[in-house]
DNA sequence: CTGAAAGCGCTTACAG
DNA sequence: CTGAAAGCGCTTACAG
């Protein structure tokens, strides 16, 4: 009882037209072709018959657009363990997709046989798509110089620099984010403060690492940067009064510093949200939603050919809190 | 300096040899033709001379399917306010469709100008994938008629009754699991509960409801069923020793019921989770996740013609909670 | 055993 | 004003 989906040809021969006129109908008209009103309204109303909807692969196949965006992630693109930094992402994403009437094509394990392969034909894949949205702490870059080669239309979400600067991405100021703990830090009192970061260089632990040690310098107050460790004691002994962690979707650096300052009287601030609660840890709010939304609105003015700003740095909002003590 | 991508055309010109050969040597000869040795290396040497990398659309439109299953839901896709419910399906959705090597198509907006129009034109266009997951309390009939009645393979998640059971779903037998948690009152020493349903009928409603009061009858204790309304007062007149309160997605009857007996000792269980944290509160676990992952293996069955099960109910996991005490 | 033809469902330039 | 042809880059029957 498969009944084939209608195509263009079956309108045509109910309309009593060609295959061409049909598809000159339904596409708008867009050439600017002069056609009976009359011809025109027996289209439309088999199509409307047949319940017929285009094939998107034969539209993209003959005219490279397809109404679709692709959303490539370098992980699950709903994983499981990092779920809250992504999802506020994915949400602006879809909110904004809807909005420019975009379908989302979410391209997950793909080889077959559910290993996620990031070679060249993995990445490729995403051609079926009129352009895509990557996301992920790193790149890689040779397939993804390709795609940029080739035009392919594709934004980052996130800061990239690789390339000399030709991946087009929307991300998040971190420096100045960062920088505006450290001046509250300074302002507060606070002249030896430590800063811990994870172990793992990315755009987005780059600018923090960046913010905090560039304003620093300014206040004049003493910042050193440690990676993956803690060591509390020392800390104290060389009078130590305030420590700022990065966040990164693991939580990892976060969790170990809370761990290691429950018991111990030193004021603390996190570069972004606590995984969970914690309302009142200073730090500030990354616009993930919104680099969502902005993500897939360059991605579509990359697809229409007039692209405002290929490189958008959005700013953080941030959270004063209560964990920064007074030490004047 | 956009190069066009080499073409099996291309390839076949430098080996000499017919683009169709070029296909069935990199297509790996599923076809079992029969082919020289000699040819077949030459192709393979020009093909990785030229970088080829096979178009993925014209694939697609190629070989009839285009391993894309689509996912179409009655809200947004990522939802703001009910996030907790969705995600873990999403999770398990994308976690099997990459397992199988298919992509998901994720069908929001779509008509252009951002309104979500579920009228069957906006449904219709679930063709374009090989298959469709549906996700909703609710179902527009007529719609998913036309699309089951033409052999499109479709899989609701969450058990569905519409179209005298012609509608393939993966669910969860949430009338076990609500007598289930009857059951454990009922051996606690209660006899006489109530149950605090929403006022909205959807299969998982009305299957939690069955569950709850079957095995009230068959225990022979008291429950009466109320929706939308929590008469705490009148509860304690009448002896009531313990509320069961229904789990939605929007979890309202549950805030409900959890301030109305904030400073009350009443035992009180729940017919899923509560919505976050609340691990000691008596009720059971949607297996979320693995509905979505075998929703996403029954879809893909039905497109492979093999369907095993067409109506699956999946069991909960009884979570005993410390809410419920001990009235013997 | 191998290659050339037809076709997937569209769009777009081009005749009439 | 309208239709028929060519073509997008592949796959799969089907000749020889």
């Amino acid at each position: 009882m498969t009944r084939r989906a209608p195509r263009q040809a079956d309108i045509a021969a109910l309309a009593g037209v060609s295959q061409a006129t049909v598809s000159v109908v339904l596409g708008g008209n867009q050439g600017g072709v002069r056609m009976a009103e009359d011809t025109r309204l027996r289209v439309l109303a088999a199509a409307e018959k047949l319940g017929y909807v285009p094939d998107p692969v034969a539209t993209r196949l003959a005219s490279k657009r397809n109404h679709m965006l692709g959303l490539y992630t370098f992980k699950a693109t709903f994983p499981t363990d990092v779920a809250d930094s992504y999802y506020p992402i994915l949400v602006g994403v879809e909110e904004q997709a809807a909005a420019l009437g975009q379908d989302l094509i979410l391209f997950t394990g793909a080889d077959g046989r559910g290993e996620r392969t990031h070679d060249e034909v993995a990445i490729r894949r995403t051609r079926i798509a009129d352009g895509c949205l990557f996301f992920g702490r790193h790149v890689p870059v040779a397939s993804i110089e390709k795609l940029v080669e080739s035009d392919f239309p594709l934004v980052y979400i996130g800061r990239r620099d690789e390339l000399e600067g030709r991946i087009p991405f929307v991300g998040a100021d971190y420096v100045s984010a960062s920088a505006a703990v450290v001046d509250q830090l300074a302002s507060l009192g606070h002249r030896n403060v430590r800063y811990v970061r994870e172990n793992d260089d990315a755009p987005s632990s780059t600018d923090r690492e960046r913010g905090v040690v560039e304003a620093a310098a300014k206040a004049g107050i003493e910042c050193r940067v440690v990676r993956d460790e803690v060591p509390v004691d020392e800390w104290l002994r060389d009078g130590v009064t305030a420590v700022v962690v990065e966040e990164t979707d693991t939580g990892a650096a976060y969790a170990a510093v809370r761990a290691a300052i429950a018991d111990i009287d030193l004021s603390y601030a996190v570069l972004g949200r606590p995984p969970e609660g914690g309302d009142e840890v200073t730090g500030f709010e990354v616009p993930r939603r919104e680099m969502g939304r902005r993500a897939v609105e360059l991605l579509v003015e990359l697809i229409t050919g007039d692209p405002r700003n290929l490189h958008q740095l959005l700013p953080c909002t941030p959270v004063p809190g209560t964990t920064v003590k007074d030490v004047r």
